[in-house]
DNA sequence: ACGGAATTAGGAATAATTCCTATCTAGGAG
DNA sequence: CTCCTAGATAGGAATTATTCCTAATTCCGT
């Protein structure tokens, strides 16, 4: 799915399309590209600003909440002090490994679904909106340097 | 595992016994019992001062992560605007089930452990240290409510 | 082009978490 | 039991994320 379709729909879910939304979005299309990084209200503020340096983090916080409720966009906790966003496009459903040291996340294409079907068998008046399954440790990278830093301070 | 046990434990590993941290350590436990519970540091601290009036956030901030690198405590993210914690014993592991509105949690006793295992396959290299799986949604009693407050804003 | 409801900027307020540093203390050594 | 010191704490300030408030602006149906 691409921008255009994007704004196609909301305008027709009632959405008001301002250049400040329209600029929320293509800062979250942009955080698609390459290797998926969820982005944080400041660093999607940072892009926006680029183009429209007035914009008011209220302003970005506010449009996320929006497109959350319609489904748009999902929220995410890397455990590193802030929510991060991005794009909930259909048929690109995914969780996340995440690096505690680096910060970075790896896609991945698995869901517990199984689980979330028990889920709902154990708590069938329960209205379930959605479910985070996030992988925590440390990515190779990470590891080898502080491997490193180990080595250099054991030496001296 | 109870109280005495843990601090055993604690002992053994050098960690030093502050009766704040103890504090902190029976607070957790607490929150063990009846419906599970994990509690913000605001809680926890809360509680602790209710017996030692001067402890700082930041003491009960330092324990957590004291208590967290050891594997005693777990973090979980309940999207309501704070980390909460709770106690992670031996064979207690287990998920939950988070009202986006209340935001009290049921405990899940299931687990994606068959995701875990595709994960490491997936990036060997990965050292993984923790995991989440949480679902968000609303519970029946908060259904209800909201049920009952759409009803009167069509009566008026 | 016009009007009204929705949206925004800007700045202040709030809340969570961490930092700083002088002081204190748990627990091992003697 | 007392002493010593590495590690822990209090207290308050600083930082960061997020939300609130209100007057001014703007999208979009008519």
């Amino acid at each position: 799915m691409l921008l255009q379709d994007v704004l196609k729909e909301l305008r027709k879910a009632g959405i008001r399309l301002t250049p400040q939304r329209q600029e929320v979005l293509q800062a979250l299309f942009d955080g698609l590209q390459g290797e998926c990084q969820p982005q944080s209200a400041e660093e999607i503020l940072q892009v926006v600003r680029k183009r429209y340096p007035g914009v008011s983090p209220d302003t970005v916080y506010r449009t996320l909440g929006t497109f959350k409720k319609l489904g748009l966009v999902r929220e995410v906790n890397f455990r590193d002090g802030c929510r991060r966003f991005e794009l909930a496009l259909q048929g690109g459903h995914h969780h996340h490994l995440v690096c505690l040291r680096c910060g970075r996340s790896r896609e991945l294409p698995f869901c517990p679904a199984d689980c979330l079907v028990r889920v709902q068998e154990y708590c069938p008046d329960f209205e379930i909106e959605d479910h985070a399954f996030t992988v925590f440790g440390y990515c190779p990278k990470c590891r080898e340097e502080s491997r490193d830093v180990f080595r250099e301070t054991v030496e001296v």
